[in-house]
RNA sequence: CGGGGUAUAGCGCAGUCUGGUAGCGCGGUAGUUUUGGGUACUACAGGUCGUAGGUUCGAAUCCUGCUACCCCGACCA
């Protein structure tokens, strides 16, 4: 892609209603823009970054057995008053009246409707274990929207739901989001900690939040530093053996580790001096087992082996991907902008074309996106008139992984500076192991 | 919802106290210059001063209502 064609309103100055770092450089690299209170618009570089969030979510999701689906936004209040949530629920939830007077709402989750497809179509245990998820806009009228998309009242949800024939299958399809959230965050390169969590309005009685560490962190978390440094499950774990993946729970939650309102002082007191961590932290997925919360009002029931109806145990497993990308800048940014992981990243590489015009310059700078693309990496290549000091600039605000530097100097003795964003760290060598260093 | 604040050009701000027909920096456009860490110069374009009403010969400025947005607290992916 080459910029001069791409839309990328990059602001030099800071909007003064960010106070956060990840919001300030949402804003000042062109990744979103407002357009009501807690309420954004996602531009094409921000969109990128969305977009490889929600593969990575959906990979893992997949792996662990998830299925995916789509539901829509708008629902009827008549299914929330069959769970008894429509009056509950509070004026967090935005109803709207359509032309025929029908009460509507725009789902700030989806418990109902997904208990009333599932009821829809199973009868037997048979068709058990199941668990369906979408990615989808919810809306929450939250009192106090803040730091960009970090609580935004629109935002995108991944959420799943999980159908088991009693609580012993119920916690193990628990044990599977788990295991995959853990592997989610890790790969976007963030450190989650699993902590005990209250269950709020969603209900239920085992639950817990994925924490990552950050000062900006809205809630107070108390943990076991140990936790930092625990290896997350590989992507060969089997998600169907159930003593595996209780193995793998068992360990991450044996240590202490809970939010604000959860915290048990005497408990935490407990932990060595040393090893105790007490930070802030972004909530960034949140899993709960709720039982026959839904299904029992909701009658999605099943017949078991012995030919009994039973309802179903469920569980809801949110992640939100729009705000994992602030909570990823906060993770990983430096003075100069953002870094974003290679997992995430909108494009791999940056190729500065520092004379753009001069044929040779021109000529290896097309010459290397085309060698990344057909490695399957994607390029952005500034050809703009800026200056050179401008362009270094933009490319350490905007954060992609890798740099390519093209300039007459380099290319005088047929080379090329390849840096890495991160580190820093740079070297000259030929196009070529440039594009064989980003590839590897 | 309680408390505090802001609203003037795309962005950041001055001007408001003391009323006299709107300015600075960045950005944009055209050109010259420069070219390996935000180059310099020249010219140009761009504003119903959030909105509605009032006071006045005259309102960005004084008064009243409204709206939007931000910050601090109680809710949440």
């Amino acid at each position: 892609m080459r910029l001069s064609r791409y839309f990328l309103p990059i602001l030099r100055e800071t909007p003064k209603e960010a106070e956060i770092v990840s919001h300030r450089l949402a804003l000042r690299a062109g990744l979103i823009r407002q357009e009501s209170a807690g309420i954004y618009a996602w531009l094409p570089f921000g969109l990128r970054v969305l977009n490889r969030i929600c593969a990575v979510i959906r990979e893992e999701q997949n792996r662990s057995g998830a299925i995916e689906l789509l539901m829509p936004t708008i629902q009827s209040a008549d299914l929330w008053r069959e769970s008894g949530r429509y009056d509950a629920y509070g004026k967090e939830m935005l109803r709207i009246t359509d032309r025929h007077e029908r009460e509507m709402l725009f789902g700030p989750t989806n418990e109902e409707m997904i208990t009333e497809i599932f009821r829809g179509y199973v009868r037997s245990y048979k068709s058990l274990p199941l668990n369906l998820y979408h990615l989808q806009w919810k809306f929450r009228d939250e009192i106090r929207p803040r730091f960009g998309t970090m609580r935004s009242r629109e935002f995108l949800m991944k959420d799943a739901y999980s159908f088991d024939i009693d609580q012993a299958a119920a916690r193990h399809a628990y044990n599977r989001m788990f295991v995959a959230y853990l592997r989610t965050f890790e790969r976007m390169g963030l450190k989650s900690i699993p902590m005990r969590a209250d269950t709020g309005p969603i209900g239920g009685d085992l639950s817990h939040e994925f924490i990552i560490l950050a000062s900006t962190g809205e809630s107070a978390v108390f943990c076991h530093k140990d936790y930092l440094d625990f290896a997350v499950p590989p992507a060969d774990t089997n998600f169907d053996s159930v003593d595996e993946l209780a193995g793998i729970v068992s360990k991450w939650t044996s240590l202490y580790a809970a939010t604000e309102e959860m915290h048990d002082a005497a408990a935490f007191a407990q932990v060595p001096q040393a090893a105790q961590v007490s930070a802030r932290g972004i909530e960034v997925g949140h899993i709960f087992y709720f039982g026959t919360k839904y299904s029992e009002p909701m009658r999605a029931v099943v017949a078991g082996p012995d030919g009994v109806e039973r309802p179903v145990h469920m569980g809801s497993y949110g992640i939100g991907p729009t705000r994992l990308v602030p909570a990823i800048i906060e993770a990983s940014h430096d003075e100069a902008g953002i870094i974003w992981p290679d997992a995430i990243a909108p494009f791999n590489a940056a190729i500065l074309n520092l004379k753009p015009g001069d044929s040779a310059t021109d000529t290896v700078c097309g010459t290397l996106e085309q060698a990344l693309e057909a490695r399957g990496l994607s390029a952005l290549v500034d050809d703009t008139d800026e200056r050179p000091g401008a362009k270094f600039a933009t490319a350490d605000l905007i954060g992609l992984p890798w740099q390519i530097i093209v300039g007459p100097k380099g290319l005088a003795e047929g080379k090329v500076e390849l840096k890495r964003r991160a580190t820093g760290e740079r070297a000259l060598m030929s196009p070529e192991d440039a594009v064989e260093r980003i590839a590897s």
